[in-house]
RNA sequence: GGAGCCGUAGUGUAGCGGUUAGCAUAUCUGCCUGUCACGCAGAAGGUCGCGGGUUCGAAUCCCGUCGGCUCCGCCA
């Protein structure tokens, strides 16, 4: 059964050689005496060369794609003029001696033979076949390269002496803020394991029992409605230090991000990477995750209207909002039609925004439907920022996140509406200086930004019961290209502070026992102050691969229902299960 | 929970009120010794996702439904 060679190995210097080869047929091409194939395995392929009259070689006119075959013959050169630049291995073919068919094949429901780009096939019928759609190198590719990228963070943690811990999946829920995954427990009528959203309070009790650098490949559990970049069981880099300030966690990571991309990519990345503010990110690019690869940022013109006639505007002001707008000059404002606005508003409604204002430059004045609410002093700061007839500004005035989410997204909207050029290579950023809390929309109370063990800086310690929305966190995320690839912070370690963290979240001494007693517990002998993050690593290796979906850097993925088309889990239990675990499955009633 | 786009031979698509539902490719048969998406000749292959409605007549228009994708909500 032995291979000597792998197909994509073969090249001109090993003309005259014997050679065993393993592998399916990509392509098998009958002339009637003479048959070529191309065999494939996970290398490459190779063309190989069939007598059909040869006694050794039975069945060659028979082969089919994707059959299973072991090819003996002999290495050689192909005549000059029949080279193929196509393959790696192009300038040389086996003749085959002897064929042994291993496995024969149906017709496969989708061509993986590289005659059919793959994005042009059915996505689900792909995920239903997935074991076909490896097959094919462009598929198997981000597979391999995330097998680099987990080396290369094994390589370079384990250097710099961390250690790699593994935490339960069957374990308690834990306090991410997603809905939970559970299993019932059958020797616990009752009770059931949630599977961990985050290692996140192991992780921070392995620091407690003096780990000081760990981190772990995890697999972690969130059940919401999915996205493009977002699995239900989906994997992080999980990573957390003792004895740490933000920037020994912030500069590892670079150092670690560096060598990753190198390792996996043979890029270069420059270090350090850009770090924003958080209101700095949402003010000019109107996302806490900017793509910054390209420019059109966001103009703050609270102060242009904040004594405005322009009701629609200056109430927002008033009531202590935002009004942001999007400066588009003459070349690209030429192309942005009435029409287009329109596209452009339905786009900001979806963002929360009331409308999207316009105004475009005509002459000394400006056109559209609210110019004529400008008063003089408005117009000239306008002027400022659209001195070219033609020039386009778009508004929105509203709560100060709304404002600028709601331009962010006509901003990137925009983008690749007008196909504008996005700056080459990868761009990291540290997105830093979130706050520690949040307005809890459904509750009217505090909630948190990050999750309830992040530590408020020393200096706002005193605002968490006057003034919670003004504390803040010392929490970070890693940005890229656009997405959050990850997310940290220092942790509270001192148990006084954590208690009123959780009294600033509205939760009372006897909630807190009953869902963290043992985290709280813990707190009380001698806690080390530490802090973490952990990587998105799905989403950083779809980024480097190039791909537009997690699926694609997945190699079982789910669809957008949470349904694996392969095993078309999840699937009902039977009567004996249930029974078992003491559940009755009710009738939905609707 | 909501919005948008998409469902036509195995696959990819055309057809947008009257077609024998077209094309390419794959498949099957025959021929073929230098192909490489081999070629040539022929054949078979369709519940136009499903249900209802409008119409003399529906793949085509309308409503519903199921499925897929993208987005909002949700997810730090």
């Amino acid at each position: 059964m032995r291979r000597t060679h792998t197909c994509g190995a073969l090249r001109a210097e090993h003309d005259g050689l014997s050679v065993t080869l393993l592998g399916w047929v990509n392509r098998a091409r009958d002339l009637g005496g003479l048959v070529f194939v191309d065999l494939r395995d996970r290398t490459g392929m190779i063309q190989v060369v069939m007598d059909a009259a040869a006694d050794t070689i039975v069945g060659a006119d028979a082969l089919r794609s994707e059959w299973v075959v072991r090819i003996e013959g002999r290495v050689r050169l192909r005549p000059v003029e029949q080279r193929s630049a196509r393959l790696a291995t192009g300038d040389v073919e086996v003749e085959a001696t002897v064929l042994t068919v291993l496995s024969e094949a149906d017709t496969p429901p989708f061509p993986v033979d590289g005659s059919v780009d793959a994005a042009d096939v059915n996505e689900e019928l792909r995920l239903k076949h997935r074991y076909l759609d490896l097959r094919r190198p462009e598929a198997m590719a981000p597979l391999l390269l995330r097998h680099r990228v987990i080396k290369a963070i094994w390589e370079f943690l384990d250097r710099e002496d961390f250690v790699q811990v593994e935490t339960p999946l069957l374990t308690r829920s834990t306090p991410e803020g997603a809905r939970d995954f559970l299993v019932p427990a059958r020797a616990r009528p009752g009770h059931v394991y949630a599977l961990p959203q985050s290692p996140q309070l192991f992780k921070q009790m392995l620091m407690m029992a003096g780990v000081e650098r760990y981190f772990q490949i995890a697999r972690c559990f969130r059940d919401e409605d999915l996205r493009a970049d977002r699995q239900p069981d989906f994997t992080q880099l999980d990573i957390e230090m003792s004895f740490v300030d933000q920037d020994d966690v912030l500069e590892l990571n670079e150092r670690l991000m560096h060598h990753v991309v190198r390792a996996a990519t043979g890029t270069e990345i420059s270090l350090p990477f850009a770090r924003l503010p958080y209101r700095d990110a949402m003010d000019r690019y109107g996302s806490d995750k900017p793509d910054v690869r390209f420019g059109l940022e966001l103009a703050v013109l609270d102060d242009v209207f904040a004594a405005s006639a322009f009701n629609a505007f200056r109430a927002p002001l008033d009531a202590g909002g935002a009004v942001r707008g999007l400066v588009l000059r003459a070349p690209h404002a030429g192309a942005v039609s009435r029409k287009t606005i329109e596209e452009l508003e339905a786009h900001a409604k979806q963002h929360g925004a009331k409308g999207l204002a316009w105004v475009r430059r005509a002459g000394d004045a400006f056109s559209g439907p609210i110019s004529k609410f400008l008063g003089d002093g408005e117009m000239v700061a306008l002027a400022a920022l659209a001195p070219d007839e033609g020039d386009l500004i778009l508004f929105v005035a509203d709560r100060w996140s709304v404002a600028c989410t709601a331009l962010g997204a006509v901003r990137t909207h925009l983008r690749s509406l007008l196909d504008l050029p996005i700056a080459p290579g990868h761009a990291f950023l540290w997105v830093t200086d979130f706050p520690l809390l949040d307005r809890d929309e459904a509750s009217g109370g505090w909630t948190y930004m990050h999750h309830p063990f992040t530590r408020p800086e020393d200096d706002d310690l005193p605002l968490l019961e006057r003034d919670p929305g003004a504390v803040r966190a010392v929490a970070y995320d890693l940005v890229l290209n656009g997405h959050e690839i990850g997310g940290g912070s220092l942790r509270i370690h001192r148990l006084d502070v954590q208690r009123r963290m959780f009294a600033a979240l509205g939760m009372d001494d006897a909630e807190a026992r009953e869902r963290f007693g043992f985290f709280l517990e813990a707190l009380r002998f001698g806690a080390p102050p530490h802090g973490g993050i952990a990587w998105g690593l799905d989403r950083l290796v779809m980024l480097l691969a190039g791909a537009r979906s997690l699926r694609e850097v997945i190699a079982f993925p789910k669809n957008q229902r949470g349904v694996d088309p392969l095993t078309d889990a999840p699937a009902s239990a039977n009567r004996a299960q249930l029974d078992e675990l003491g559940l009755t499955v009710r009738e939905r009633v609707s």
